[in-house]
DNA sequence: CTGAAAGCGCTAACAA
DNA sequence: TTGTTAGCGCTTTCAG
């Protein structure tokens, strides 16, 4: 016998429905109905209920109801860090419009880890979430595209939706649905923003190689290189993760070896503080010597001085989509999950104060 | 018969601890026991029972599981805004927390409203919810509390626990544990770090009346005064909302209609960087001519310029305390919620370029 | 308008 | 090592 078994013994028992039903002289069917306002109950009976719960302290219990009806009334949201802007932006997007349908958000963070990206899908499977989103760039991995292709068949066979928030869809085989945002339109505009101005030597800072998300940002800054004629040179870029941290120390670092740039494309606006500390240190004016743009629009874009040009993400809008997408409207009585279906939303830059025309003769070899 | 019914009768239906026992040609309790590895259970049966589940698509059903067993492992939070980096910071460590000890973590924001906060309590608790975590001020409100009071002992009743994260504890008998900042103490030391520079006209601007956080920085404000024997005038406090647009705002007006003041406490960063805006647009040099310091110690005090003074608070750490003082440690067989029980976190002052000493003479009537 | 009864999918004794 | 058997607390026909 365990220690503290006579405490487990007077230990606390909930009131249950049957409790409820007892004390108010009914059955267990009419407190349900009367929970449920579903049904017509007797307005004498249903005060009678409604005071045998108040005294008991009844709570309904979610998985009892869960387990008999059909939904828990939750969905689930992966991201990578939520403390990071981007994330919680659209974090707040999902957890709005599933509060708006009356649904609970369950919010799960991988720190990067596409392992426990996946484990958390099962997670939310197991918890019946009726959406689950996956928010962010993903890796470009045979094994693990596999492995998320066989969840979303599996949480759409079991009625439930996979909606990927930022990252490109599955494919038109594959029941998930995405929300996208136009990417490498925002990185091109910008960048021809950049060249638009006479820069040429700009360099890329930032953002884990091998994620959509960077891939696609490249493939942006290196459409408008060749449109503009300007031969685009990979030793400018430099990818490495979304953080303060990499844009600072790389930028650090770059300022003792070269001097051969005029701007610097910052693959967010995160790392573009981290870059423009770099270049404060090191007595480099921005624009004045060189020229400094970000991505994602998040708010200490408009707290750095100088004011950070970018590119504007509608974050929240795209969290809020996300669920739109999975989940059926409320007055739409039979709906199937458009279980493949793309929206994509527009980005456009926002000019701030951190890009100036090119000197003439300012970039010098480092 | 609704539309779409011969497609509900075709419709997906999960398979059950049942359909994986059928299969593997077992019952449903040695199933169970490979589900949950607590039971030896002949490796070769293990492996006929895990085939059958990957072939069928299994997923176990965490409503059936909580409902038949103990807890269903998630632990709720309840914030205002999770876009804001004081609740974001918090929230990580209650994540982390609870995904340390394998918990999935429910997310609730009540955009500043106490009905919704209370009406989410009940949501946890119908969730079953092993911990909720209340993080934030709170309004000193005598029906409010008593709704607060009353839900924390159902949740007691019923095994789970309530905690307050970053406001008073509700009283020694009131079965909610507390973690709490040193609030009074860091409002304290950076006025009087503002008074030790000269100044003794400090405006106090932002933080909502009437809640907790507001009254005890406000009080820490008062004390410093008292001590230096200086007059605190209450013509001097604007309280308003913790945010951007409430610092801009009323720093602007009031710039219109006085400058007998030297210093500016904001309430917290974010209401501070709203009044380093309203002072750069009216020209008014930081330190030079008005000294600036906020609260919190978010990222947005580093990007600021110049960067903020301000008081650090360990945000992420009260998370994780919060779910620590809710939660039995893993190695503690026989465990009770330490009910009602306290936990104070210090605080300290960054002192960073927003603040310097006063110019005599400065001051001078609106 | 109300009650009886049959599960929902799983776990945990208790037996074997 | 495995199977049998009660439930866990609720919803939902189907009767009355």
């Amino acid at each position: 016998m365990p220690r503290g078994a006579e405490q487990a013994a007077i230990e606390q028992r909930r009131a249950t429905i049957r409790d409820v039903a007892e004390r108010a002289g009914v059955s267990t069917a009419t407190v349900s109905r009367v929970l449920n306002r579903n049904y017509p109950v007797a307005q004498e009976t249903r005060e009678r209920v409604e005071s045998a719960m108040r005294e008991l302290g009844y709570v309904v219990n979610a998985h009892a109801r869960a387990l008999a009806g059909a939904s828990n009334r939750t969905v689930g949201i992966i991201v990578s860090e939520i403390v990071d802007p981007f994330f919680a932006f659209i974090a707040r997007g999902v957890e709005r419009e599933a509060a708006r349908t009356g649904r609970l958000c369950l919010v799960c963070c991988t720190e990067g880890d596409p392992k426990r990206e996946l484990a958390f899908v099962d997670l939310l499977h197991e918890q019946r979430a009726d959406a689950v989103v996956l928010v962010g760039g993903s890796i470009a991995d045979r094994t693990y595209t596999a492995e998320l292709t066989r969840r979303a068949q599996e949480l759409h066979a079991g009625g439930a939706s996979l909606v990927l928030c930022g990252r490109p869809s599955l494919g038109g085989r594959v029941p998930a649905a995405a929300v996208e945002y136009d990417n490498e339109g925002g990185a091109f505009a910008i960048t021809d923003h950049l060249l638009n101005q006479g820069h040429e030597r700009i360099l890329y800072l930032g953002g884990p190689p091998g994620v959509s998300t960077t891939r696609d940002r490249l493939a942006g800054y290196r459409r408008a290189h060749e449109l503009r004629g300007v031969a685009p040179d990979d030793d400018l870029v430099h990818t490495g993760a979304f953080s303060r941290g990499f844009g600072y120390r790389t930028m650090r670092d770059l300022l003792r070896r070269r001097r051969d740039f005029t701007a610097v494309f910052a693959a967010n606006d995160i790392v573009a503080a981290g870059v423009a500390q770099a270049l404060e240190e090191a007595g480099v004016r921005i624009p004045g010597e060189v020229s400094l743009v970000g991505y994602d629009d998040v708010p200490v874009a408009e707290e750095m001085r100088p004011r950070l040009t970018t590119v504007h993400i509608p974050l929240e809008e795209m969290g809020r989509q996300a669920l739109r997408l999975a989940l059926p409207s409320e007055d739409d009585d039979d709906w199937r999950a458009p279980s493949t279906g793309v929206l994509r939303l527009g980005t456009h830059i926002v000019v701030r104060e951190s890009v100036a025309p090119r000197t003439p003769g300012r970039a010098r070899r480092g």
